[in-house]
DNA sequence: GTATCTTTTCAACGTCCGTTGAAACAAGCG
DNA sequence: CGCTTGTTTCAACGGACGTTGAAAAGATAC
């Protein structure tokens, strides 16, 4: 399955590259974090191949082994989230109770849609096999995002709403990401958080 | 990794069983679909192994070959849905509106949390890698139960109600099944349903 | 009792995976 | 230039996986 990418056999330079050190300025390192975060988002951990990243990368796998210590290492270096989370709770927060769903979820597809921003999806993908990831979602909504969230806002039952937000969040990533259902998977992200955004609101601010 | 069965080596009948056809009344047809029910819930479709499988079932992985054709084959069979969605669907209208909602992840709850429904959450847990089952969740929701309720409805935009009902019910399934974040993972099916249906009734009956 | 069919186990095949070790090559330094 | 250091490719290893084919043995029909 998977017959997209050359794989396994030679992805052959094209006659050109030869052994040993290449030229400083190209950074395979860089190549390799690149590769990694696309096909990571695209086929989950266990999904991606070391080979395919590498293949993507242009240099050999070992070059993961060399620069990450392993598939492990590339992952945890991949995956990291590109936005500063303190930042984006102050943001949040400093916009007013306002709108405050309907925000979260255009920022959300905002990242998510954007090029560099699928590691949050790549996570989700991981999620059902690696623990790793699992610990990793956790970690985001209750410590990174929406616990500081809920408690920045002084409300009750902090822990629980972050989990609640977290639910519709992961669905919502769930569904128009890796499941692609329609008409969901096409909505405009004003639509969408038009729709979801109050779920959010009640959530964070109303009474359970 | 997942280091629990003892899998590749021996899984030794103790020292008892031979080889041919065993007596008849032990069905192993049967025990590898509740094995496969098992494992493939807990691992999703790529974790899970033929062999593990098998292994849990009590007989040799050649059986999965022999009844049912292959590992894919098996994972059809085994995560056939256990109750009829057509009668499900059929009680949700009869109820009438009021608490529709709750009454929805009140059922969900009821079935994932006992023995035998987890053939969803087998099926999410595979979504990521396994192109079939992202087919059965879109099928799902769109056409058996969500789309069928929001057409029963009478109401404007079903497929976008429907789509939304998904991503909140996946949502749920994800966090509380295999990202098993607390205190969402623990909490008692009365808690969820009042903090969660009120979304499902806003999704399916409220103005978007 | 003999022959036939079905079920089951066993051993093995081929494939793909992550990882490793050594060799080849470029760059920096004396 | 010779030596050292860091980077890259190559070939291979060991393991796990799904699947297969043949042999063994109970069940069934005659």
């Amino acid at each position: 399955m998977t017959a997209d990418t050359a794989d396994t056999a030679d992805t052959g330079p094209p006659a050109g590259r030869r052994r040993g050190r290449r030229p400083a300025g190209e950074d395979t390192r860089a190549a390799l974090l690149d590769a990694a975060r696309a096909v990571f988002v695209e086929q989950g951990f266990d999904g991606a191949t070391v080979r395919a990243i590498a293949g993507r990368a242009g240099v050999d796998a070992a070059m993961v082994n060399h620069w990450f210590g392993g598939k492990e290492g590339l992952f945890a270096a991949a995956m990291q989230i590109p936005v500063d989370p303190t930042v984006l709770v102050d943001e949040f927060l400093a916009s007013g109770l306002d709108g405050l769903g309907e925000r979260i979820v255009r920022r959300f597809l905002g990242v998510w849609d954007s090029t560099r921003g699928g590691a949050l999806i790549g996570v989700i993908r991981s999620v059902s096999s690696h623990e790793q990831s699992a610990r990793m979602m956790r970690e985001f909504i209750t410590k990174v995002l929406f616990g500081r969230l809920a408690r920045g806002l002084g409300i009750d039952q902090p822990d629980m709403r972050a989990a609640l937000c977290g639910s519709q969040i992961v669905g919502l990533a769930m569904v128009r990401y890796v499941i692609r259902l329609e008409p969901l998977a096409s909505a405009d992200p004003d639509t969408l958080a038009e729709a979801i955004g109050p779920t959010l609101q009640r959530y964070l601010t109303e009474k359970l």
